[in-house]
DNA sequence: CTAACATTTTTCCAATTGGTCAAATTTTGA
DNA sequence: TCAAAATTTGACCAATTGGAAAAATGTTAG
């Protein structure tokens, strides 16, 4: 036993099972994954698996409330001293690049949302609501110095989710759009190009 | 028995199957809708549900091959001749018109395509890439005679599905961050005229 | 009216799956 | 070293669920 009630076993088991949670509830979403395959995954047996977590539930729980910090992160990190224009497109490429590297992330909380949210409302209506009112009111500030167009912060914000977990998570739809002679990562980089454009003409401040 | 080998009872109840199963796989998914749930939400037995349809996929099945019309309606009545941004925004404010009116349709699409669109890759590669084709090709017209700005047709086109269908697929994140002073319609109202603001400006033509 | 056909119900089954339990095995700390 | 604690396994169970079969009931055309 050590500290936090946790054993070495069990710190390095519990990730395990995150870890193949997360590749399986990705593809499979909540109620198509069973836990036999992320006992599979994580190679041990369905007893074994729930010997660390209570149930199939918890594990999705408890994966969700970990990946929103990641998630949410790029949001976190726009300076509010910095030029409006720099920052937003900025946010734009960080998240469009974390669609294109961590798509199992971006189709977990899609899943989940689609569903209704009902496993992750509190951190939704917690966490992530704080943190979008916080920059939405940031976002207010420049507005009101002219530095960037006057537009609803949160419609803002929205759109730029929209736009760039559409990449992961309609992942199938693109390429299919695309066709094959687009499928290289090329796709991401005419995303990168295009989104820059839109938001940089968009947020251009007006005349007067 | 009748034209097209359906009797009146046989085109009635398959129309009762399909809005039952519309509502049920809407809220539930693929996976998690059960035929129990359809047949109840039908007003029929099981059994009775699958005298008209095989199994469980073929409902899905029919059921996406039908709405995927509905669904593409509206790109398909952008207008050649017309004014390019006219017609673009126009086109942004039905999809987000259907986005308000037909959240369920949506939400279909959005969970099957997140499942890797499977069952309905075929509609995609064929009807729906075909469409998007002839549209972008309308659009590079618009952009070499200079009447819009020249960007990527398919990304634009990603990015208008992206902003609009995020607010049916994504409903519950949304409403949970603007809180519920503004959870009217006017969620709607506010996304008309952001998203009506973010392509009139990023359309606008370049000056050269 | 009635035979052929269409529809519905009752009953049932096999597979899947989330989860339990007790026994066996391994690890750890004194 | 060795007992207590932690971990793993195998066997099992009950509920759910997709679907089949056949009997029963309803409908319709001649």
């Amino acid at each position: 036993m050590n500290q936090e009630g946790q054993t070495r076993i069990q710190r390095e088991k519990r990730e395990l099972i995150l870890e193949a949670a997360l590749d399986v509830f990705s593809v499979q979403g909540f109620r198509g994954a069973t836990v036999d395959q992320i006992a599979l995954a994580a190679g041990m047996s369905k007893p074994n698996l729930l010997y660390y977590f209570p149930n199939k539930e918890a594990i999705h729980h408890q994966l969700m409330e970990r990946l929103l910090d990641t998630w949410l992160q790029p949001l976190e990190h726009m300076n509010p001293l910095g030029d409006p224009i720099a920052e937003i497109t900025a946010y734009v490429q960080r998240k469009l690049e974390m669609a294109r590297d961590y798509p199992r992330e971006s189709r977990i909380f899609a899943n989940e949302i689609l569903r209704g949210a009902k496993q992750i409302m509190d951190l939704i209506e917690g966490e992530l609501k704080e943190l979008v009112d916080k920059q939405a009111g940031v976002m207010r500030g420049w507005i009101e110095r002219g530095q960037m167009a006057d537009v609803d912060p949160y419609h803002l914000i929205f759109s730029i989710w929209a736009t760039t977990q559409h990449y992961s998570d309609f992942d199938a739809q693109v390429r299919a759009v695309l066709g094959p002679e687009r499928n290289g990562n090329e796709r991401f980089e005419g995303a990168s190009r295009y989104l820059d454009r839109l938001y940089r003409k968009m947020l251009a401040p007006d005349a007067g």
